[in-house]
This record gives C-alpha cells, sequence and structure tokens, in this order.
DNA sequence: CGGACAGTTGATCCCGTTCAAGAAACGTGG
DNA sequence: CCACGTTTCTTGAACGGGATCAACTGTCCG
C-alpha cells in the first residue's frame, strides 16, 4: 500500500522534527501491522458507545468527529485531516464518546488495540510524540468553544474556514490560493452550530464582498488578511510549530 | 505538605484502578519535586502565549481555562477540580494556547518541566495513565461544543450542573443533594456562552420549577432526574469508569 | 426524463442580548 | 459593630441575530 506508507513517513518526518528518533523507535512504529480499510462517504468508523478494539489513521480522504442529542440534533466536534489517527482513544479509553465519520470516501490504515497498546508502553518515546497530537486536538477543541460559545455567525464561518486552510496547508493539502472542501451547507452548518440557511447567507454575503469564491466544492480565498481579520484568527491554538517540519 | 500528599495518593489509587502499578513506577511519580504554589482567587496560573516551565496539579480550590477573542469577550473552557493536572501541556507543548486561573484560593503543586518530561520517558506506564486524563479532558470538551452549539439555555445551564455534580461527586467533593459553585453567574455565563442577565432567568426559573436551589454559594440539586432530563444529560463522555480497575 | 439532494431566498418568529436601574450581598476599614 | 463602596444579583423593556418555515431553483446521476 503505496498511500499508508507515504503518510507514515510524513508522520515519522513530522516527528523527528520534534524529537530525535531511534531506529528501534521509528521502526516499531513504521512496522506495525496496519490493514487498509477503505469506507464509502457517510459510512461510520466508529459509533458512541462501542468498545473499541482498534485505532485507524486516516491515509486519504476527510472524515469528522460527531456527537448526537437527545433531541436528535447533530454537532461536528472537528475535521480529520489524512495523517490524523481517529480513534488513537481506543487503545487508551474503553468506550467511544462519539462517533466518526466519514465526509468522502476515505482511506484508513487500521491497527488492533492490542499491538498499538504494546508499542505505546515499550516505545515511550512513539508515545510522547501521539501524545502531542493528542494535545493539540484538544486545543482545537477549546477554539472551537471559544468559536461558537462567543463568535457571531459571520466570525464564526470565517474562522472555520481559515483553520481548515492552515491546517490543510500545513498538511500540504491546499495552496494559499483556496482549498477543496468536500462539506455540504448542512454540514458546514453542524460544525459551527448554524442552521444551514445561516451558513448559507454567510457564505453569500462573503462572496459578495470579495473575500472568497465558491467554485463547486473548491474554496478560493481571495483575501486571506480580511478573512483572518473578521474571524478574528489567530493560528497559534493550532501549534503548527510541532505540526510542520521545521528544515 | 499533607494536603498535596493526601491528592497524590488519591491519584495513584485511581492509577491503580486503571492499570497495576509497580512500585518503582509508583514511587518515581510520588518522588517528583513537586513545591505547593498559593494564589489568590482571580490569580492567572499561566498566560496565553507563554513559554511553559512547569506544570502544576490542582491540590484545593478550583481553577479554569480560558480564553480571550480578539473583542474582549471572554470563554471559560473548562473547570479544574483537585487532582486535575491543569498544564500537563507545559512538558509536551511549547507555549500556552490559553489562559489558567483562579477561581478561588487555590493549591497547587508545581514541578519543573524538565522533571516532568524525565518522568514520563522513564516510566511509560506514568505516561500512560496521565494521557488517559488528558483524553478524557478532551472528551469534555467535545461535550461543550455539543452542549455550546446545539443545547438551548435551559438545557445548557442544566448540563453544566450536572456536570459539575457528577466530577464533584466522583472526587468525593459533593454529596448527591449538591455541591458548593463558587462562581458568579457572570462566569456561569461566560461557560456557557450566554450572558450573565440570562443565566440568572434560567436559575429563576429552575427554582421555581423546584429542580434546584440555591444557598449562597451551594447549589441543593432537588430533582436530580429531572435536571438530567431537562439536560440530555448522559454521563459516559466523562468516563468515570476509569476509576475502577479493567482487563 | 425523473427523482433526490443541495443550494437559494423571502417572510415571520422567538430566544437570548442589550441597556438600564434598583436591590441585595459582600468586604473592608474605621 | 456599623458605614460605605463595590460587586453581584435581579428585573423590565426593547431589540436583533439567527431560527424556522416554506417554496423554488439548480445539479447530479441513474
Amino acid at each position: 500500500m503505496p498511500e499508508i506508507t507515504a503518510v507514515l513517513n510524513r508522520m515519522v518526518a513530522k516527528f523527528e522534527a520534534r524529537m530525535p528518533l531511534e531506529p528501534g523507535d521509528r521502526d516499531a512504529f513504521l512496522n506495525l501491522p496496519f490493514k487498509p480499510l477503505i469506507v464509502d462517504a457517510h459510512s461510520y468508523i466508529v459509533r458512541e458507545g462501542q468498545t473499541l478494539s482498534r485505532s485507524a489513521l486516516l491515509v486519504a480522504g476527510l472524515s469528522y468527529r460527531q456527537k448526537l442529542t437527545v433531541d436528535g440534533s447533530r454537532q461536528i466536534l472537528c475535521l480529520n485531516i489524512p495523517g490524523d489517527f481517529v480513534d488513537l482513544e481506543a487503545s487508551l479509553l474503553n468506550r467511544a464518546d462519539h462517533n466518526v465519520q466519514a465526509l468522502t470516501r476515505c482511506e484508513f490504515a487500521v491497527v488492533p488495540r492490542a499491538d498499538m497498546k504494546k508499542l505505546l508502553l515499550e516505545h515511550p518515546v512513539i508515545a510522547h510524540l501521539l501524545w502531542v497530537d493528542t494535545l493539540i486536538d484538544a486545543s482545537i477543541y477549546r477554539e472551537w468553544i471559544v468559536n461558537i460559545g462567543r463568535r457571531d455567525a459571520r466570525a464564526r464561518t470565517c474562522h472555520l474556514l481559515c483553520e481548515l486552510g492552515r491546517r490543510l496547508q500545513a498538511a500540504g493539502l491546499a495552496t494559499t490560493r483556496g482549498y477543496e472542501l468536500p462539506m455540504t451547507q448542512e454540514q458546514l452548518a453542524d460544525a459551527l452550530g448554524l442552521t444551514s440557511v445561516h451558513v448559507n447567507r454567510m457564505f453569500r454575503s462573503l462572496e459578495n464582498e470579495g473575500l472568497l469564491r465558491r467554485e463547486k466544492r473548491f474554496i478560493v480565498i481571495d483575501d486571506w488578511e480580511k478573512l483572518r481579520d473578521v474571524a478574528g484568527f489567530n493560528e497559534n491554538y493550532l501549534h503548527l510549530e510541532q505540526a510542520t517540519r521545521q528544515d
């Protein structure tokens, strides 16, 4: 599976930028018994309440974490891009507390829980590095709390677009021009704590102001600076200095 | 420092319920060079942007994580109770991405970053256990996103009260009758993404319905079941079973 | 061509905000 | 212990951002 090894090598490069890696540690990570898993858009990779028996690394495509309230409304909690473990929690917690769903057709690399747990206990450096990733995820959750709790619909929408842009850029999946965003306005609404009708109005007005354009599922950002301004976006919380190779 | 050792023993007991602990691991944790740090209410323990040189374990009192937007509004991100590390991130990330502030007068046990990092690399089991704690924190952040994004003011307020109640109970700091909540309505509003005026109205109406009573800073829950119902509260996300031995 | 899904737009409503002012509680110093 | 300034709480009135409802348009795809 060439795709899997490409993503693994990318991750190792990211790790080595953070901390020197012994060959033994590196190989232990690379030699995990990953098995490919390909799923269609909308499939569930993890369901709330499930006992988890494996961890999955996203290799290609996009997925998202999601939770439903008792009255049936949905909140999207974060977006996963290739190189993200979507359920590393599996190896450490017992039951899933939320759902993970494929946004597009996705390819995952799956490892049994036991192998992952063994790796983490026998190779503290690897554990340390993956822990950093989960701490960055937590930082992103915190920013989403701020975004939904304290920014109005306009700023909130811009903030999400800034975050995604920067993350995809750092992963080499976007240029400064823009990026592909295969989400419906309803999914965006569920990520923003808004309704799809209102997301639609926000996009229209941002387009009218010349901030961005939409071409199919591709977002072209015409004015990054203004977008950041409207969003009140400060990228420190992404800890990209931890996520990008410092060559 | 009898307080510190009491909290440390409590943590070790929690750890041992999760996973067998070698004496060497246990002692390494207990023998960390903790230094007491006492701060007044409202003091900052961590400031956004700071380079972190130490980790702090909350021993007594309550603190909270908080972030400000460019236009000056504040969002509280979580509450810390005794036994929580308030900046374990310090040992793994470089810069603080949010503020940590004392809600009441607090006592912390502080460890230099280097000692903590050494412990985590030399004692993978301890690292593993502390990692679980940070994953539970992340789960709580996710639930806050749902709470703020998808629940109305009434349910949202009840949800926060349920969460706090259960967490404090699990820490032995609350009975089923109720608990002390030393937060102003403005602070509650900042935690809920509401205004203090509206929090006030929510509390009044919950009181009128006989769900709860407030006596100074003490919350008496008269009807837990109804409170949980209104909140749509499902405590799985708190992973309280992690206080019980598994596999 | 038809059927489903995504996007668009207008009209209306309502939950929570904002503004303002008064009451209660708290803390501090005399 | 009281006096007094400062928070915190409380309540009303009016406003507005975003939701809701509904209908229509566009698009993709079998």
